[in-house]
DNA sequence: CGGCAATTTGACTATCCTCAACAGGGGTGG
DNA sequence: CCACCCCTGTTGAGGATAGTCAAATTGCCG
């Protein structure tokens, strides 16, 4: 298979919590592949303002091929290891196996996709809305890893979340206070609890939907 | 070129502007290429706010191939024609072609980068910010085609937009008297001129510029 | 010229942001 | 092992931006 043959060109790395492999602006001189690990994609306007503009789970791409440069920096949220290339070697390693580009096509539609429904959650929703659109997703995407369900209350998930309350603000287009403030709501309502910093138990998941507009 | 045995499979289709060729949620049944007008990519909420998640122009590419449902209705905002295909002989057709699926990777990455860009617009700027990078983008994306250029007045640009003043707060995640409001405050500052209700004249440009944050 | 839809304007309101103070908790060093 | 400290997160008060609702105006088309 050409697995083999892309390995060969690649290299892991392992990033700790908070570092970056691609920064914004810069010039795309890598591609890789994320092995373990949470990492966002993210933005920022020159006053310091920040969106994240993706994430990115295992088995994911990171990178800009064919030229260009990167429009977002890459940073790792969590303790992570990724499989760089070279983009040149990627590159010219994609032209010749169209099977490669076939399935890195599906997977950036896939991408447009996930990110123009985001759109939707940036420009038209609430606070409360955006909220619960995250949490329902951080559901989904966490179901088997970061997720732990007790034996007793089968219906409870308590989900260990790869963000800061900052960076749940810059995924979402809010402040720290607002995200704050509807995860003290959410608890005050009996939707979840917090039983730690990082960590959301969902209590009520069909509330969380129904709130997500 | 295999652009002779594309066009055997697809044929024209006109479309006046309002018309739609796909919906939101839909089974992705067909796949186009735009040959003129323009068109918007949008989703709604239940409760009918709607989002603009992308402008398409001529020569860009419309629908989702390769499976899956589309996650947004594609509706003509001028009169259009495009060159439609069954997404059944376009997958088939590509697959056979990488050439074709290479360019069509390229143009998806583009596309992605684009948008990703919005969504800083999106999540983190203000209604002045939105309006200003909405006319910078408008006068780059119109050059050439709806823009005119008087002939004393070098520095000035005319734009036609495709927009109405719903589907420009549609596009900035506004509401429309916000877009309206936005509009006259420019106007009274010298910056652009109104024309007429789809005209917009650039006096200005470096400020709108500078005022895009 | 009249009718209709799109846009503008105005007054008021709500949501979310800002600034500021406070609390908690995890890790370190005594 | 405990106390302290620092960072992150929470809470509060007040304010600004953009939204809502309503009315007036424009301009387009028959």
């Amino acid at each position: 298979m050409e697995l083999a043959a892309l390995t060969a060109i690649g290299r892991t790395r392992q990033l700790t919590a908070g570092e970056s492999i691609i920064w914004e602006g810069e010039d795309s001189v890598l591609v890789a592949n994320v092995i373990d690990g949470v990492l966002k994609l993210s933005t920022n306007t020159e006053d310091g303002r920040e969106q994240i503009v993706g994430v990115v789970y295992p088995s994911d791409f990171i990178g800009r091929p064919f030229g260009g440069t990167t429009g977002h920096g890459v940073t790792a949220l969590t303790d992570a290891k990724v499989c760089v290339f070279s983009r040149r070697d990627f590159d010219a390693f994609a032209r010749e196996h169209p099977a490669l580009e076939h399935k890195l096509l599906e997977r950036t539609l896939g991408e447009l996709d996930r990110t123009r429904r985001w759109m939707l959650l940036l420009g038209r929703k609430s606070a409360a809305e955006k909220m619960a659109s995250f949490l329902v997703e951080m559901t989904e995407r966490l179901s088997g890893s970061s997720c732990r369900v007790e034996r007793d209350k089968p219906n409870q998930r308590i989900l260990t979340l790869p963000f800061s309350r900052q960076q749940i603000a810059d995924v979402l287009g809010l402040t720290i206070e607002t995200v704050s403030r509807q995860f003290t709501r959410l608890k005050n309502e009996g939707v979840i609890d917090l039983p730690s910093r990082r960590e959301v138990t969902i209590l009520d998941f069909d509330t969380l939907v129904a709130e997500a507009g």
